[in-house]
DNA sequence: TACGGTCCTGAAAACGTTTTCGGTCTCGGG
DNA sequence: CCCGAGACCGAAAACGTTTTCAGGACCGTA
C-alpha cells in the first residue's frame, strides 16, 4: 500500500541527463541549449528543446540554487497572520514578486521571539535571498541584527536599528490629512477619539491632528485627545463624555473604523445627524465596517498593499546590490464617503 | 557602493568543510557528528559540535534536499489571499507544520488558472514534498491532475476528481445544526435567508435546514429558501419580504453574518425584539460582525483553522506513504450568543 | 605472534545543475 | 598544403551535503 495512493507518482523524476541522452548530446550542451547560451548550434538547440518538451523536463531549483548565489526565494516573516494589517502587506509583497522567478516562504512567528529565531534560522539555512519582516502593530520592534548574510526590509513595524531599512505608514501625515479634510468641510470644533495610547500610531495620528489644528490657530474640541481602546465600546463611551463636555463639537476624527462605528452609534442615539451636524471620520478603511456604516464612513486607507509592494521592490534592489537605511514613510489615502460633508 | 549597505554581509558563508577543518576531522565525520550518527567517538563529537557552535554553522538545506528525497518544504496554493476564508486555513496549516522541519511556500494564484500553472511549475521545480490547495469559495474546483510527483490535499474547495483528497466544511451538517439549535429554542416557524444560489455552500446549508425541519414535520416559514446575495442589503430586503408574507415567523437563520446584520437591522426598524420575538442566527462567526452586533449573534463557525491543520496532517501522512481520497467533511461548531434564546 | 572483532575515521560517490576550458571540426586565405 | 580562426561540443570541476565502504587502530584471545 506504500505510496500507492500517492497521486500516481509518475515514474522517476526526469533530469537533465535524460534530456541530454534523448537529444543525443552531453548534459553541458543540454544545459546551454535550455538556458539560451549562444555557443550552441540552432539545430542542436531545437533538438534539446524538443527532448525537454517531450519529457516535460523542468530543472531542479535546488541544484541551481546550490551553484549560483541566488536561490530565487525570499522569506516573509510575519508576527501575526490573523491580524488584518499583515495580510494586505503580504499580498502586496506576493504580488510584487509575482509568479516569476521568486517564491515566497511564509513564516508566522505568532509574536513569539524564539519562534522567530527558529524561523529565521530555517530561512537562512534555505538560503533565501532576502527577508521582509512584517510587524503586528505599527511600533518599533527589535532588529534581527546587522550581521545577517541577506538584506532585510521591515514593513509596518520599523526596526529599532536605524541602520535597517523600514517602511511604515505615515501616521502623522494621516492625522494631518484627516484633520485637513474636516477643516476643508468647514468644521472648526474637531474632536479626536482614538485607541490605546501605548501605540505609537495613536500618538502619531494625534500629533498630526494637533499640528494641523495649530496651523489654523485652533484647539481640539473637548480639550484633549481621547485615548482609550481600539473598540467600538470605547468609541461609544468616549463620545458620550465628549458630548457632555463639548456639546458644540462639529466633527469627530476616530482613530479606527471600529471606534467610528461606536461614535456613530451614540450620535444616532442622541439624535445628532451625521454629517450635517457632526462629521465623522474613521481610520483603516476596513471595508466591511466603513462601507456598511450608516452613513458610510469617510476614512483613511493606509495603502498597505502598496507598502508591501514597495517593501518587495526595495528588497529586490537590495539583492541586486544596494540597500538603503532609515525609515521610509508611505503616505495614506483619504477615502471620502458620506459621513463627512461641507457644512450648510 | 555595491552591497555596501547590505546588512554587513558577515564574510563568507560557513560550510561543513570549515567546521571539519577547525575540528580537525573530515567532512564525513563532521556530518556524522552533527547528525547524531552513532559511529563517532564522544570526544570527537563534542569537538565538532564546539567547532560548529563557534562558527555558528548551519547546514545548507539546498544541499540536503538535493541528496535526500525530502526537502522539508510544502507549497500552499491559494486562489484568493484577500478572502477571509483562506486566511484561517492558511494559519492552521502553517501552525501544523510549525517552525520545525518544514517551511511553507505561499502562492496566491489570484483565481487565475494560468497563474496557478505557473506557481505549480515553480513549486515542483523547487521539489516541494507536497501541496495544499486552498479554494476561494466552497465549490468544486478543477483538479491539478493525477500525475503529479507529490501528494496534494485540497482544502475548502474540493477537487472535481474523486481520486483526490479534499477536506471541506460540512455545510449540510451546519444547516442541520443551526436549525436544530433554533428548534431547541422552541422555535417552530423558521425562515432561511441566504446568499447566491450558485454557491454549493448555500444549497447545502439550505438542504440541511430543510432536512432537519422535515424530521420534525415542519416546513420553512415563508414557504421558500430566500436565495439572493451575500450582502447586508439583501438581508434587509429579504427580511422585509419575509415579514410581509409570514409575519408570524419566530426564527431566521441567515446564510452569513453579513446577511444576519441586515436581518437584525430590519427587525429593529419594525420594532420586533431579538431574541424574544424572533431568534436570529448568522453563519461564519466573523468576529467583528457577529460579536459586535446588537444583540451579539449566535452563529456557526466553520472551524477553518482546524480544517487547515487537518489538511497539513493529511499531507504529512501522505508524504510518509499513504494518501486517502474522496471528500472529508469537517464538522462546524455552534457559537451561541444573545440573538437566540428559548421562547418564553 | 597471529587473528578475529570492535570501534572509529576518511576517501569517494552521489544528488542535478552550471560553467570553464580544452578539444575537434570546418573553412577560408595565404 | 598549412595555419589561424571561428563555431560548436563535451569532460570535468564545482556547489555543500549525506552515505557507503574500506581500512586503520586497538584489544583480547588463542
Amino acid at each position: 500500500m506504500k505510496a500507492s495512493g500517492s497521486a500516481g507518482n509518475a515514474g522517476r523524476i526526469v533530469t537533465l541527463r535524460d534530456v541530454a541522452k534523448l537529444a543525443g548530446v552531453s548534459v553541458a550542451t543540454a544545459s546551454k541549449a535550455l538556458n539560451g547560451q549562444p555557443q550552441v548550434r540552432a539545430e542542436t538547440r531545437t533538438r534539446v528543446l524538443a527532448a525537454a518538451e517531450q519529457l516535460s523536463f523542468f530543472p531542479n531549483a535546488l541544484a541551481q540554487g546550490l551553484i549560483g548565489q541566488r536561490t530565487g526565494t525570499v522569506g516573509l516573516l510575519t508576527s501575526d497572520l490573523e491580524g488584518r494589517f499583515s495580510i494586505p502587506i503580504l499580498m502586496g509583497a506576493e504580488d510584487a514578486f509575482g509568479s516569476g522567478q521568486t517564491s515566497v516562504f511564509l513564516c508566522d512567528a505568532r509574536g513569539d521571539a524564539i519562534r522567530e529565531r527558529h524561523h529565521l534560522r530555517a530561512l537562512l539555512s534555505r538560503r533565501v535571498d532576502g527577508l521582509i519582516v512584517v510587524g503586528a502593530r505599527p511600533d518599533t520592534r527589535p532588529s534581527l541584527g546587522r550581521d545577517l548574510p541577506v538584506p532585510v526590509v521591515y514593513a509596518y513595524a520599523p526596526s529599532d536599528d536605524p541602520a535597517d531599512l523600514s517602511l511604515v505608514t505615515d501616521n502623522v501625515g494621516a492625522g494631518r490629512m484627516a484633520t485637513g479634510h474636516l477643516l476643508d468641510c468647514g468644521r472648526r470644533r474637531i474632536a479626536h477619539i482614538t485607541g490605546d495610547p501605548a501605540y505609537g500610531a495613536a500618538q502619531d495620528r494625534a500629533k498630526g491632528t494637533l499640528d494641523r489644528l495649530a496651523e489654523e490657530g485652533l484647539e481640539l474640541a473637548g480639550g484633549q485627545v481621547w485615548f482609550g481602546m481600539w473598540s467600538e465600546a470605547w468609541g461609544r463611551g468616549a463620545t458620550r463624555m465628549l458630548l457632555r463636555r463639548s456639546p458644540d463639537v462639529d466633527a469627530i476624527f476616530a482613530g479606527s473604523d471600529e471606534i467610528a462605528r461606536g461614535v456613530l452609534d451614540v450620535l444616532h442615539q442622541e439624535g445628532i445627524d451625521v454629517p450635517s451636524q457632526v462629521a465623522v471620520m474613521g481610520f483603516d478603511n476596513w471595508a466591511i465596517l466603513a462601507a456598511n456604516a450608516r452613513p458610510p464612513l469617510t476614512t483613511i486607507d493606509m495603502n498597505l498593499e502598496l507598502l508591501g509592494r514597495l517593501a518587495a521592490q526595495r528588497l529586490f534592489a537590495a539583492i541586486d546590490g544596494t540597500l538603503g537605511s532609515g525609515v521610509e514613510s508611505i503616505a495614506c489615502r483619504l477615502v471620502t464617503r458620506d459621513s463627512t460633508a461641507p457644512v450648510g
